[in-house]
RNA sequence: GGAGAGGUCGCAUAGUGGUCUAGUGCGCUCGCCUGGAAAGCGGGUAAGGUUAACAGCCUUCGAGGGUUCGAAUCCCUCCCUCUCCGCCA
């Protein structure tokens, strides 16, 4: 969410963001919104006036009751006015800090300077050049689908009995390696990147979904289940960020860096028909999750440190990769910037998008109302949260299973893996 | 799921319709005292809105409604916590 004042004083600056963004069209409730706050804010004055006056002749009507000296009638007659003119002010008042309130929330994110103005995924830009590792693939290459089926480690149709399309079953040692991947991922996060591990609940209130950006947006990605009116987690961000709610912490607590396994579910409506085969995708994957909070000044810092722990778990398995720099035109509405990796899929011949590296500045802090003290002021301020995959194992295990394939049709586990395996080899 | 108790300024508590602009204790903090400290004494100690204003005013006693000239206090709905019972991995 952004800041009101900063929307009142820069006007030109949130237009021309939004034309960036590919959002014009919502210029026209901006002006709402600032023709809405004007009203808004002469209506607070005339209602507090009103109030003022009440308290006082209130506290004046006591005191005749308590003396008993003189009536008191005149006055309450005209405080019964006095109280529905309030009434009547208090309505217009919600309704339209209601009407703000759902522009403000619809409203997308700053953009950071560096990201390029685009249209589209075309004009991201390349921020690391593809980083390639060793692996021989000079034969004819399976990819991750007929790999899975003929070992017997991934089952989707029987995911798709159990579940639905989109569920993957994972067998044997798909299982297990599967769960590798996660542990590996989890180990390295907290005990070489200094991480604090969370295991998140899956399923969150609205106030929660509405505190990172998901709500009202985007609800209708979300799993929902009506009777308990909770939402299945798309990712661990939302209950990881969501930790501190409400909440002002101390300055010197900051940053705080939590990473969190969760299974991610996501309805993934309209996208039938593109990449949908196989693990390109899927209504539930797991990923493990980092989640940063940091003073503002230090936020684009911590980006690139997330950039790069998730960068270190892909070299450490050694599977291809690049980043991009994603474009004004797709970046996501709460991203003010915002890094993907896309993993190499050498049998779809095409990058797949494993990560992405966000710095949501105060944007998700000021929906979430998540403040902090700085060392000598008194004020609290927002401070900035950021996220990012590290990683999604769903297009890291296509990647892995297709890099690491033999002649053979086997698999070869990373070497990293193996301890978390117990084999080396899927056959 | 059923029955009961309860949610007040960091913590603990007081407050059952108008001197509550929410008191007291602890904690924290500033000052006095002291060679220094402890004790003692005195002061301060939330968030948000409005505003040029850290002046004034307004809002907030779990949340939202209602009654009233006036609500922490009375009524309704919901949420959460605790105790007991039931069910259960």
């Amino acid at each position: 969410m952004l800041d009101i004042n900063y929307i009142r004083q820069n006007p030109e600056e949130v237009a021309e963001m939004l034309k960036k963004r590919q959002q014009a069209e919502d210029s026209i409730r901006l002006d709402e919104l600032l023709e809405f706050d004007i009203q808004r804010r002469q209506l607070v004055q005339k209602s507090d006036e009103l109030k003022a006056l009440r308290n006082k002749v209130s506290k004046d009507i006591a005191t005749i009751k308590r003396t008993g000296q003189g009536s008191a009638e005149d006055l309450i007659r005209e405080m019964k006015e006095v109280a529905d003119n309030i009434a009547r002010m208090n309505e217009t008042l919600g309704e339209l800090e209601e009407k703000m309130e759902a522009i403000l929330l619809s409203l997308p994110n700053k953009l950071h300077i560096d990201v390029p103005t685009g249209c589209s995924s075309e004009d991201n830009v390349i921020y690391k050049e593809p980083i390639a590792f060793d692996h021989a693939l000079d034969f004819p290459l399976k990819n991750h689908l007929d790999l899975g089926n003929t070992l017997g480690i991934l089952d989707f149709e029987r995911g798709a009995k159990i579940s639905g399309s989109g569920f993957p079953v994972y067998a044997g040692k798909g299982a297990r390696l599967e769960r590798a991947l996660l542990n590996f991922m989890l180990d390295y996060h907290t005990e070489k990147h200094g991480y604090t591990e969370i295991f998140p609940p899956f399923m969150v209130n609205e106030d929660s979904l509405r505190g990172t950006g998901q709500w009202p947006k985007f609800a209708d990605q979300v799993y929902y289940m009506n009777e308990d009116d909770l939402y299945a987690i798309p990712t661990a961000e939302v209950p990881v960020t969501n930790l501190h709610r409400e909440e002002i912490l101390r300055d010197e607590q900051l940053p705080i860096s939590y990473a969190a396994y969760s299974a991610c579910f996501r309805r993934e409506a309209g996208s039938y028909g593109k990449d949908t085969r196989g693990f390109l995708r899927v209504h539930q994957f797991n990923k493990v999750e980092m989640v940063k909070f940091t003073r503002p000044e230090d936020s684009y810092d911590a980006l690139e440190e997330i950039l790069h722990n998730a960068e270190a778990i892909l070299k450490a398995l050694k599977i291809p990769y690049r980043v991009l720099l994603l474009c004004s035109g797709d970046i996501s509405a709460t991203a003010a910037k915002c890094y993907d990796i896309e993993v190499w899929s050498p049998a779809e011949n095409k990058f797949l998008e494993a990560s992405s590296c966000s710095n949501f500045e105060d944007y998700q802090a000021r929906r979430a109302n998540i403040r902090f003290k700085p060392a000598g002021s008194s004020k609290p301020v927002f401070i900035h949260t950021l996220n990012g995959s590290g990683l999604a194992t769903s297009r890291l295990m296509v990647s892995l299973l297709e890099n690491y394939q033999t002649p053979e049709g086997t698999i070869i586990v990373p070497e990293v893996l193996r301890k978390y395996t117990g084999f080396d080899l899927i056959d």
